[in-house]
RNA sequence: CGGGGUAUAGCGCAGUUGGUAGCGCGCCACGUUCGGGACGUGGAGGCCGGGCGUUCGAGUCGCCCUACCCCGACCA
C-alpha cells in the first residue's frame, strides 16, 4: 500500500503545475474548457459564496439577477469595452433545432435565425446598465448598490482548471451614484472587503492596489486589485473592483435630475471574484498530502475516525464519539462521524487529509481505558493524545490556530519571496532563478511595461496602496520613478 | 491559429519484428485483519478514439478525421 500512497501523493504534488486536483475537486468536463465541480469542490465554493454575500450585504449591498443573454449591440456601445469584450463570446445566431433530413440527430434550423444575435454574457455591465436606465431618473433614486451571483462565459484561447475557465461561476456587484466620490469611495470600500475576505477567511495575504492602465479592465477609468503569490512563486490576481467613471452612464444614456435640478450622468462601479479562488485557496495552502483548507472554509471542520475491532468495541468506541460528535455539534463546530465500516482508519486518515479537513480525532480502545483521544491537525499533520475533557477546548484552539497559522505561513512564504530589485540585471536574474514579486522602479509608461512584458513575461501586477514613495530611476529605462511597484509572473 | 504530445478496463499505464489484449490500483465474493491507505484466494470488467486503406491476419503499418493535454499567441 506505501507504494500507492507515495504514487498518489506524487501525482498530487503536480497541483501547482496543472490543478489537476484529486479530492473530489473539479475534472474537465466534455465541454471545452468548461469544467465539473464535484460536490466537495462545490461545497466550498458555497462556504466562500455565504461569507462574502453576508460581508455585501453588511455593506449596503442587495442581490438581483439579470439575463444570461445580451444583445449583440449593446457591446458596441461603449468603445474600450468593445475593444475588450467583443472578440472572445459565445454568441447565440439561431434559436431552434430540427431533425436531420438524413436522419442523422438533429441539425440547426437554418430558418430559425435570430435578427439580433444575441452574446452569453462574458461580464454584465451593458445588460446592467441597459436596465438601470430605466431605474434611475432622481438622485433619490440613488445609489443602486447591487450585486449578482452568476455564471458568466469567455471564450479563452486557452483555459486552465480553475483559473481560466471558459465558463465560471463569480458574483458581479454594479453600483450606481450620483457623484465621483461616492463611486470612487465604493470602489475601495469593495477592494477592502475583499481583501478581508482573502486574508481573514481564506488565509492568504494579499497585496492591494491599482492596476497599470495595461492591466486595467475594459471600459473602467481605474482597476483596483488584490493579488496574491502562489507557492510556485507565481502571481495570482483574486479579486478586481473598478472604477468607471460615467462611461456606462453616458453608452447607455443613464441620466438624473440632481438636487439643483441638473441632469447629470451617473458615477458607476463594478467589482467581482470568481471560482478561481478555489484555485487560489488549493494553490495557497496545498501539501504533498492534499488540500489543506482553512478553518473558516471547510466543509468539514473536525473528523471523528473511529478505531475497533468487534462489534462490541465498535459500539462501546461509536458511544463516546457519537457524545463527542454531539457536543462539538451544539457549538456550532461542522463535525462529521465516520462510522463507515467500509474503510479502515488508516485510509480514512490518508482520506481526509487529501480533503483538508482541519482537524482529526481517533478513538479506539485504548483511548476508552485512558479516557483519551487523539487529536491531529492538518496543517502541520501534528498528532497528540488528549483527555476527553479537554476536547472541545482543544478543538476551538486548533480551529483559530489552524486559521492564523496558514495565513502566517503564506505571509511568510511571500516576505521570503518578495525582492527588491535596482537594475535590469538583477530584475532579470531574480525572475528567472526566484520567482516571486519584485519591487521595481518605472517609469510608469505602458511601452515600458510592454517591453518589460516581451523580455521576461512578467507584468505589473499592482501598483500598491501602500507604495514605497522614493525617488528612483526606472529599472528598464532608467528614466525617473516616483516610487517601486510589484511585478511578477502570473497566471 | 501555430509548435509538440497523447488516445488500450473506472483510474494510471504496458503491449517486442503485424498472429485477435495484459499489469498495478480500484471494483465484487469469501476468509483472516482493523491505532497511518491490510493480506490471501477466487471473480467481473475491453468495438484498443473514429474512418478508410495495406495484409491471409492490424492495438501494432499508411492516410484522413476527431478529442484532450502541454508550450506560444490571447486573457478582467
Amino acid at each position: 500500500m506505501a507504494k500507492e500512497l507515495t504514487s498518489r501523493a506524487t501525482d498530487y504534488s503536480q497541483w501547482y503545475n496543472d490543478l489537476v486536483i484529486k479530492a473530489d475537486m473539479a475534472e474537465s468536463s466534455a465541454v471545452r474548457g468548461c469544467m465539473v465541480i464535484k460536490p466537495y469542490g462545490y461545497s466550498i465554493w458555497e462556504k466562500m459564496q455565504a461569507s462574502l454575500d453576508k460581508m455585501f450585504k453588511d455593506t449596503g449591498h442587495t442581490n438581483a439577477y439579470f439575463p444570461l443573454f445580451i444583445p449583440k449591440s449593446f457591446f458596441s456601445k461603449e468603445a474600450s469595452h468593445v475593444e475588450g469584450f467583443a472578440k472572445e463570446c459565445a454568441v447565440v445566431t439561431h434559436y431552434r433545432l430540427k431533425n436531420d433530413p438524413n436522419g442523422k440527430g438533429v441539425v440547426v434550423d437554418s430558418e430559425a435565425k435570430l435578427e439580433e444575435e444575441l452574446i452569453v454574457r462574458p461580464t454584465s455591465e451593458t445588460i446592467i446598465w441597459n436596465t438601470y436606465k430605466g431605474w434611475i431618473q432622481s438622485y433619490r433614486d440613488l445609489p443602486i448598490l447591487v450585486n449578482q451571483w452568476a455564471n458568466v462565459v469567455r471564450w479563452e484561447m486557452r483555459t486552465r482548471l480553475f483559473l481560466r475557465t471558459a465558463e465560471f461561476l463569480w458574483q458581479e456587484g454594479h453600483t450606481a451614484h450620483a457623484t465621483r466620490e461616492e463611486a470612487e469611495i465604493e470602489t475601495r470600500k469593495m477592494i477592502d472587503v475583499y481583501a478581508d475576505f482573502a486574508e481573514n477567511y481564506m488565509a492568504i495575504p494579499v497585496i492591494k492596489g491599482h492596476k497599470s492602465a495595461n492591466e486595467r479592465f475594459a471600459g473602467a477609468l481605474d482597476t483596483l486589485c488584490i493579488e496574491a503569490l502562489m507557492q510556485d512563486g507565481k502571481a495570482l490576481q483574486c479579486g478586481t473592483s473598478h472604477f468607471l467613471g460615467q462611461n456606462f452612464a453616458k453608452a447607455f444614456d443613464v441620466k438624473f435630475q440632481s438636487k439643483q435640478g441638473v441632469q447629470e450622468y451617473v458615477w458607476a462601479t463594478s467589482w467581482g471574484v470568481s471560482t478561481r479562488l478555489i484555485g487560489a485557496l488549493i494553490m495557497a495552502h496545498s501539501d504533498d498530502n492534499g488540500l489543506v483548507l482553512p478553518p473558516k472554509l471547510a466543509p468539514l471542520q473536525v473528523v471523528i475516525v473511529p478505531i475497533y475491532k468487534t462489534d462490541e468495541e465498535f459500539k462501546k468506541v461509536a458511544e463516546k464519539a457519537n457524545e463527542i460528535f454531539s457536543m462539538l455539534k451544539a457549538n456550532g463546530i461542522s463535525v462529521k462521524f465516520d462510522d463507515r465500516d467500509t474503510h479502515k482508519p488508516g485510509w480514512k486518515f490518508n482520506e481526509y487529509e487529501l480533503k483538508g479537513v482541519p482537524v482529526r480525532i481517533a478513538i479506539g480502545p485504548k483511548d476508552l481505558e485512558n479516557g483519551t483521544v487523539e487529536i491531529a491537525r492538518r496543517d502541520t499533520l501534528e498528532k497528540k493524545s488528549y483527555a476527553a475533557t479537554e476536547i472541545l477546548d482543544t478543538v476551538k484552539f486548533l480551529l483559530g490556530d489552524i486559521q492564523k497559522n496558514l495565513y502566517n505561513k503564506a505571509l511568510a512564504y511571500r516576505k521570503a519571496n518578495t525582492t527588491e530589485v535596482n537594475s535590469w540585471e538583477e530584475f532579470k536574474k531574480v525572475l528567472e532563478e526566484k520567482g516571486g514579486f519584485i519591487s521595481a522602479h518605472w517609469d510608469g509608461t505602458s511601452e515600458t511595461e510592454e517591453k518589460i512584458k516581451e523580455e521576461t513575461k512578467a507584468t505589473i501586477r499592482v501598483i500598491p496602496f501602500d507604495q514605497k514613495k522614493e525617488g528612483g530611476k526606472c529599472v528598464y529605462t532608467g528614466k525617473p520613478s516616483e516610487g517601486r511597484v510589484l511585478f511578477a509572473k502570473a497566471y
